[in-house]
DNA sequence: GGAATCTGTTTAAGCGCTTCGACACTTCGA
DNA sequence: TCGAAGTGTCGAAGCGCTTAAACAGATTCC
């Protein structure tokens, strides 16, 4: 293993100058910082991170908590965990995947172990165990998604609620007047999981703003759970011409159920799904959709905690950030005018 | 923060006996043991984790390298790292994350700073630059899949030779006779991912041996694209009755395809899927599937790298496993007897 | 009965790094 | 010309832990 003590003796200075070559903490002279770097270089050194994190009080590593849940659209947590690894690698800090089931007692074993520098939150509760023990550790924090008590953390999300408005905005533009909400199945709502009530809420207040009749239906996701509920929106509603669709598995089932009882998309009938554009360019017709960007959330959430770890160690009390995500609307193929009275 | 001098003060011991107690590398009176037990519990204590790894040279974290791709399904690749990281907590380990476009200077950097003491590497190609650097810097590793040269590592697959082979087989069973065999997007072929490849193999073996015949088309899992794959096959073998489909992509847009030409699944042909058994719940009908269980394969290769840390830290030099799991047929709806002569 | 052995505990030496304070030297202002 | 201020480097302490070696006391054996 290579030392710093072996990279300063080739370097011919102290091994403290090194580590103020590397961290830049101290003015050092162009001529030793040059001869450092190549012989760190040379000797292919990298810093242990135990040591390192055993002087300096700093692990640069940061934990992401990732829900073991399978009812979310799964692809979109990956690309979160993905962005944010890398938006930490651009700080100079990795990241620690650790699973919803340790629950609180790992969020305490994380922090109290010096593991981690901060915490990335996903699948977060209104009311959940972790935050107590994270304001109780004094760990940086930052949720995706939002909590009933936000006080000494950050958050970012994305806006929900203005997604669904957008939804019932572009058909009430359309024309169309009865739309039914294809929404999870009953389970995320029971557990109160805010992206889905968050949605509903903000589809529900703008389709009473814009006069529209609505319908919201939970569904499974499954080929059977849609077909049953697409059944009983058209006997409840025959005129039912505008779909909205949050349950990606529902997707692919409801065109071909809407092409099957002899409904064209978007003639007859205009379907709008709330899913990323990879999977809405999958489907004939291309799917108008409404997407936040699983990325952004990511690297914001990256940005939150570097930002709070930066003013704890500068010693100011880091501000408690909360970032809404606008959605953009995508409009395809799947959505047009409403058609006229039969 | 909690120190284990703090513990030891709280017990009335050296902090030797408490570092001994939590390691169990001394025997220790059980009256002392329960008293420094006693007192780890009281004031919450975590060792500090950074001066573990410094002092015993040992982080207690494997990193998982995970692709950046998304042309792979990727709620499997998020299962194995989930599995990964619940297998690995059960040997005391934690879970880094570490993506793909770090390359090879990635590896060397998680090997050299002691950040992690293993790797396991999902992605694997035959022949990956990443491998010699595992060797030179003398980490333990497992990979994901299987490399040209294994030599020095462990690894973990699915059987996708025995998965092609029992789709095969299965319609061969039932009567089939030609075969079209709807596969990645070209680009998965080309940059030879194995287990694309493997499949391919392992299907095309088991056709000929029993007088199948059969075609393979490549498809990047869009609508337009299945639709375009779809109609050559029928142009070219108008006889075809049997598809297997490792795209999940094309899945959806097929079934719907088969049943705008007029063809009944399972009655006028049938489809076996390669893909998660909770995918091919969804559609309508169900599908019959081969399934490889992404939780086993994260499971394996988390004991595998323990394995292989016990032994070099017991000075023996670690066995080279190669483990190949066998996949599952589940048979659902899709697939029947192949339909008479018309 | 005293040496040898075993058991349970402590002492102390690091592990590789950061960082404070000291130091040598240069530059500047009065 | 001298003291003050600034610049670049070094020495050494110490972060919290593990572990080899030493040690004290109880047991065993010849």
């Amino acid at each position: 293993m290579v030392t710093i003590a072996d990279v300063a003796r080739h370097a011919g200075v102290s091994s403290s100058t090194v580590s103020y070559v590397l961290s830049g903490k101290r003015s050092i002279s162009e001529e030793t910082r040059r001869r450092v770097q190549i012989s760190v270089r040379e000797l292919g050194y990298h810093p242990h991170a135990g040591a390192r994190a055993l002087a300096a009080r700093r692990s640069h590593v940061v934990a992401l908590m990732v829900p073991l849940r399978t009812d979310v659209y799964v692809p979109v947590m990956m690309e979160i965990a993905i962005s944010v690894t890398m938006a930490a690698r651009q700080h100079g800090y990795d990241v620690l995947l650790i699973t919803n089931d340790e629950g609180p007692a790992g969020v305490k074993r994380i922090a109290a172990s010096g593991l981690a520098d901060g915490v990335i939150l996903m699948d977060v509760e209104l009311d959940d165990e972790r935050i107590p023990v994270l304001r109780a550790q004094g760990t940086q924090a930052t949720l995706i998604g939002l909590a009933e008590d936000g006080r000494g953390l950050s958050c970012v999300d994305h806006d929900f609620a203005a997604a669904g408005a957008v939804c019932a905005d572009h058909l009430a533009d359309l024309g169309h007047r009865e739309i039914a909400f294809i929404g999870y199945g009953s389970g995320v709502y029971h557990r109160h999981a805010g992206y889905a009530e968050r949605t509903l809420t903000g589809f529900r207040d703008r389709a009473e703003q814009r006069g529209l009749r609505f319908l919201h239906r939970s569904c499974e996701g499954t080929y059977e759970s849609t077909a049953g509920t697409l059944s009983r929106v058209l006997a409840d509603r025959p005129g039912t011409t505008g779909f909205v669709v949050q349950n990606e598995g529902a997707i692919g089932p409801l065109l071909t159920l809407l092409r099957m009882s002899g409904r064209t998309v978007p003639e007859d009938a205009s379907v709008i799904a709330l899913c990323q554009d990879q999977l809405a360019e999958q489907f004939a017709p291309r799917l108008t959709a409404v997407t936040g960007s699983a990325q952004t959330l990511g690297r914001v959430a990256v940005e939150q905690v570097m930002r709070r770890l930066a003013a704890a160690g500068g010693g100011d009390r880091p501000a408690d950030e909360r970032v809404l995500l606008t959605p953009a609307l995508t409009i395809r193929d799947s959505t047009g005018p409403a058609p006229r009275q039969p």
